[in-house]
DNA sequence: GGTAATCATTAGCATAGCTAATTAAAGGTG
DNA sequence: CACCTTTAATTAGCTATGCTAATGATTACC
């Protein structure tokens, strides 16, 4: 593969998951919850409990930026703030039952989207796009 | 290919696609614009110029979001509003040639930050991913 | 035990999101 | 043609999200 086609495929790949976000991201609006908020819920969710300069550097936010979203979070009862057990300057913030409910409801209206439109394509192409995206996880990983 | 293949092969590529972006989002940094700023000039630069109703719609805000924007990139001079030709209630928004540049230079940091990581791929690999690009283009479309 | 470093929050500012109201121009309809 | 309605964008005014700087509360070091 020369030079020019992985360029090609980098440029392709970059534009098309910037195009699939936007559209799936039409799906959040029943959630009730900002983008960031909903993006924050969800590395708790699937990332498990963390401190709230890990959960900061995941969003690439600054702390004070995300401890008023974690507070936003706490208030809904989608999250709770535990003192870290052995650094008491420190958080741990987990999901609730009703965080990790609202999340993979969100998330289903996602896929659920995405799946119709994979519904469209070939058998052959969706073999072959499953395919690309267990390499597509190698990158990103 | 089951449905349940199906599925599955949605819920990765929507984890493997946010992963993705989080992860070129980092290069961003350089480009001394806010990331709602980037994006709306993204969508000009890309999609050519468009009435702001039409950039809003795109962007997924609603107007008055987005003429506070537009008024920001026109400060720096990167985009300009133009009275539409026929319509003089319409503002056509165009890219101005900085806007251009700016956008071309983030862009090409972005996709060069995805070459070195598909640079460690396999051969086998790239030609699959790129495979899966070009059908993942179909579903985006 | 005293001082420095670390984690989170508070304070205060600019930007980004919204709805409602306003301005300006087009499009009917009598 | 005058009047009313519709449409496109902006302005006004609110909340939320981003930042840096400063503060409070621990912990680590010496």
């Amino acid at each position: 593969m020369s030079e020019w086609e992985t360029m090609d495929t980098a440029a392709r790949l970059h534009t098309a998951s910037i195009r699939l976000l936007r559209t799936l991201r039409r799906e959040d609006d029943g959630s009730g919850l900002s983008a960031p908020r909903l993006s924050a819920l969800s590395v708790i969710v699937y990332g498990g409990p963390m401190s709230l300069a890990e959960l900061a550097t995941a969003e690439q936010v600054r702390p004070p930026t995300m401890s008023r979203i974690v507070d936003a979070l706490v208030e809904k009862n989608l999250v709770t703030r535990v003192t870290a057990p052995g650094d008491r300057r420190s958080v741990r913030i987990e999901a609730t039952a009703d965080g990790i409910g609202l999340l993979n409801a969100g998330r289903e209206r996602r896929v659920r989207a995405l799946i119709a439109r994979l519904g469209k394509l070939a058998e052959s192409e969706r073999r072959a796009l499953a395919r690309g995206v267990e390499i597509l996880e190698r990158v990103t990983r």
